[in-house]
DNA sequence: TGAACATATGAAGATATGTTCATATGTTAA
DNA sequence: TTAACATATGAACATATCTTCATATGTTCA
């Protein structure tokens, strides 16, 4: 090759605590019930009992992932009376879940 | 655009098999360690033990991680003599890692 | 062939993670 | 206020994951 001294497009490695930060964003991906979570409220915001049932899991348990969720700002929450609805935050979310998608998928 | 019945990006959720490949696959997004492997193998192939170096971490921890990223057809591999020369597998990966870094510096 | 080097791998220990159970907190309506 | 319902949370357990150590495997060259 010759022409080495240019840099098509060199990534710094970002610092250390942004690692960290990114491997734990890639953290919340890594679960099947998170994954599928998203999916359920990827389109319509939806209370957590209903997850639950659609999902057909313990209301605990999805209210422990939603948490994980919520930590990492991947939810919108929005009470109504006695119930919460939760939705994707963004378009965000769904990119990187499809991009993901496509690698499995290839 | 019109308007014939058309949703507008409604992903249909994959099978659960689909979605636990895919956890899969952000599982190993979800380490520094893969992580800082990946960004020093993006640009330019690599030994293990220039890995190791460059990381400071032990060979035998590289090693081990970069089983994991060959398993999931992360990362090229080619041996020149003793060595053996790992680069990242496409542009795809980068992309990935791109969009995660998005949401995490937002 | 054997020495030196590079990489891979199994086992073990420490730590992290996911689910369940029981219960606490928060909300509404009577 | 209390009853009924929706959600959140702490503790406990089982399982998964990461790193290290020791060693095996693979390669080159004298």
């Amino acid at each position: 090759m010759e022409n080495e001294k240019e840099k098509v497009t060199t990534p710094e490695m970002p610092d250390i605590d942004v690692l960290f930060e990114l491997a734990d964003l890639f953290k919340v991906f890594g679960d099947s019930t998170r994954l599928r979570i998203m999916y359920t409220i990827s389109e319509n915001e939806m209370s957590v009992l209903n997850i639950a049932e659609v999902l057909n899991m313990e209301q605990s348990t999805i209210s422990h992932q939603l948490r994980v969720l919520r930590q990492n700002k991947l939810v919108r929450v929005r009470r109504e009376g006695k119930q919460i609805y939760y939705s994707l935050d963004d378009d965000h979310v769904k990119r990187i879940i499809e991009m993901g998608l496509d690698h499995v998928l290839e």
